[in-house]
DNA sequence: CCCATCGCTGAGCAAGCGCTTAGGGAGCGC
DNA sequence: GCGCTCCCTAAGCGCTTGCTCAGCGATGGG
């Protein structure tokens, strides 16, 4: 389908010099293994090699590294799901595009997603200010192709939000359970949910 | 300040005496306003309106205090899915009740639920071990219903344990979005979510 | 009226936290 | 060689953490 999901490492390309990407993917393993509160500066400056104060050359505070992280990942995800609305095709087709491609990113990069879902309370208010409205974008996108297939017919949804709103958190749920050493790939994930999501929209019955 | 929700201080009955429980419920607000490690033993005990020293009378750590309200609230589901599971009806009905119930249950106490379903990894070891086993039964009790309802030819559903996995999923989601000043009650997402997973695995199409 | 018991507090300890500061050493133009 | 810049470290500051402990006031049996 669309263009080959970037790998873990290739994902923070955009992050420079070489020391603050470093001292960012430890951030994202050591947040999503025990909690941003739960991980310290000096457990992060080790697991990049450096001293704890070398943290500080390149971030402000340990919320901004969080903070980095959170904004990065949700920008993918509006990116991820925006494609998939604005493509081409029928609305059950890019809702599937959409529901796919997202659980993909959440099951491949589900130590980053675990970060990016579940420690938004642990931001600062203007920074989470600002992810919030990066994930009202997430659900406007999503809610387009349910509005767009419900007019068309070829959808029967009585409850749009409520139903964009399951969707979601259906798709965002998966970084919490997924495992990596599962039995289950991303992509195997990916179907199965698009699948899922298609049944609950489809019309006729 | 809590009559809004007249079953949550029923809900904690069982903990005696009255200074451990009064404790038990600070922690619960505590513990999913902030989370687990960023509560502190002076913040449980304050709101509780005693002192710091006062909370380690009634438990040995602060560990422990999840680890109670983990069990229990783990017990609540447990409790729930099987009921559902072993009532009368056909595979329809109980996967309805099952998870009209559950997300209920997950809406109505989202604050104890966010707890019990997001703190877990903050448990030690062996406290862990015993959450994750009730964990499985909860599981275990929606795989059998849909089990029967394949079997009975009610349910086209290709995959069972991903399906139950997906089922689970959404319903645990629900303590993570829900807000109780929002627009939708309880009984409403509960209604909406039991239509939703209806038409996951319905047959025909 | 006394005193043991229970539930609790005030004060504080050792450890660990986020973060700062002074300074060292490699690479560069001149 | 010299000085300047850029990364980085060793040491440590002020504070908060989970948890402890001696002791106090209220209660109730004798």
């Amino acid at each position: 389908m669309d263009a080959a999901e970037p790998t873990e490492g290739a994902a923070w390309d955009e992050v420079t010099p070489d020391a603050a990407r470093r001292l960012l993917i430890a951030a994202v393993e050591a947040f999503a293994e025990q909690g941003y509160h739960a991980t310290t500066t000096r457990d992060i400056a080790g697991r990049a090699g450096m001293s704890p104060a070398a943290l500080y050359i390149h971030y402000k505070t340990k919320e901004e590294l969080l903070h980095r992280i959170s904004r990065l990942g949700h920008e993918k995800a509006v990116r991820i799901l925006q494609a998939a609305a604005d493509a081409e095709g029928s609305a059950a087709e890019r809702l599937a595009r959409a529901v796919r491609s997202f659980v993909v990113w959440h099951a491949e990069h589900h130590t980053t997603a675990r970060v990016v879902q579940y420690e938004l309370d642990a931001l600062g208010p203007e920074h989470r200010a600002e992810v919030v409205d990066l994930r009202r974008q997430c659900d406007a996108a999503v809610r387009r192709i349910l509005l767009d297939g419900v007019r068309d017919g070829e959808f029967d949804v009585p409850d749009v939000p409520g139903t964009t709103l399951a969707v979601m958190s259906l798709c965002i749920d998966v970084a919490r359970w997924f495992n990596a050493a599962g039995r289950r790939t991303p992509d195997e994930v990916g179907v199965l949910y698009a699948d899922l999501v298609n049944r609950m929209v489809r019309s006729g019955a």
